[in-house]
DNA sequence: AGTCAAACCTGTTTGC
DNA sequence: TGCAAACAGGTTTGAC
């Protein structure tokens, strides 16, 4: 579950389910799905025996377990979900999946979790917890319980999401205007401002009217502004629909999808009108994705190909054509 | 340094 | 109908 707000579904899903509980065995199938720890899956599935969940944190994408491991040695189980990675909580009894990767059991009986990924773009590791580049303190002093938090290492090179307090939108926005490449890309560069993805680059791009190819340098740091507002919006919204899924792969940590499809404005709409102006959405190849926007309201910049002299006006319209989703 | 394509995977949809 | 190509929410790597 790829971006943001799909990836804080799980996080909350977790909070709920895990947060509290002892692991008292945890069972890794094959090498891959924790290539990303070093010392490899065995030694990641001795070190979590007997640890407790003290927290569920996230930046951007990537989310972590909070641990209180019996060697007092804290430490963070890492979660990246990649492409089609799943976390769900399931009873030990109920079947197994065809693409379960990790499997943990607590001390309590209770519900396994379990970690399901059909492409194998994600996986775990467990890391160290550092004192954070972007403001985060290693030690939160306003966690009632003492808690430690702090970034784990893979984390370390990642900027704050839109959503987090470290979030400094008029930060970003001066250094997005020093660049001169083109806006998506640093939309998408989750080392500028993490957790915003190929769907949620589309729709604030939408919202704020800006076309993906424009140079960054091009804009005005208040539209640089409004952009970064926009994302953080939509994003906002499609939490509040529990995420966009558009099939079973996308789902929180009881299976269930997210109903942010349906707000979609040009995410996957090409050939329907825009929302707005009733242009027909288009699709077009660029950064070696794909990227979809109205050719009216996002105005592509010049000397882009194809070139868009073609462009015709077209009469606005109130509500969306019926060849949508009603 | 910055930009691009390829690589990592499996499954589904589309096109001939 | 069958098969191949294209495509999918992400990140990292290495070659220019």
């Amino acid at each position: 579950m790829p971006e943001l707000p799909e990836v804080e579904v799980v996080r909350r899903g977790l909070a709920d389910h895990v947060v509290g509980r002892t692991i008292t065995q945890a069972l890794l199938t094959g090498e891959r799905v924790a290539r990303r720890h070093e010392a490899g899956p065995a030694d990641l599935m001795a070190r979590v025996e007997g640890a407790t969940v003290l927290a569920v944190d996230r930046r951007g994408k990537y989310l972590w377990l909070v641990l209180d491991p019996p060697d007092d040695d804290p430490h963070a189980l890492v979660v990246h979900l990649g492409m089609s990675g799943q976390l769900l909580v399931q009873d030990a009894d109920a079947p197994r999946e065809k693409h379960l990767h990790a499997c943990f059991d607590f001390a309590d009986d209770g519900p396994q979790l379990r970690f399901v990924d059909q492409r194998t773009f994600g996986g775990l590791a467990l890391t160290p917890l550092h004192e954070d580049r972007y403001g985060v303190p290693l030690a939160a002093q306003d966690d009632p319980a003492g808690h430690l938090h702090g970034i784990p290492e893979p984390v370390l090179h990642i900027a704050p999401d839109p959503l987090e307090p470290a979030f400094d939108a008029a930060g970003v926005a001066r250094r997005m205007k020093a660049k001169g490449v083109a806006i998506k890309r640093l939309l998408l560069d989750q080392t500028v401002v993490s957790g915003i993805g190929n769907i949620y680059a589309d729709e604030a791009l939408w919202r704020a009217q800006v076309h993906g190819l424009r140079p960054a340098s091009a804009l005005t740091k208040p539209a640089l502004g409004r952009l970064l507002g926009h994302a953080s919006e939509v994003m906002t919204e499609a939490l509040g629909q529990g995420g966009t899924s558009f099939d079973a792969l996308y789902v929180n940590v009881n299976g269930a999808s997210g109903y942010f499809d349906r707000a979609l404005a040009v995410y996957g709409q090409d050939g329907l009108p825009c929302p707005r102006c009733g242009s027909t959405v288009r699709r077009e190849q660029f950064m070696n994705r794909s990227s979809h926007f109205c050719p009216r309201c996002q105005v592509r910049p010049r000397g882009s190909s194809p070139s868009g002299s073609s462009v015709s006006p077209v009469s606005p319209v109130s509500s969306r054509s019926s060849t949508r989703r009603p």
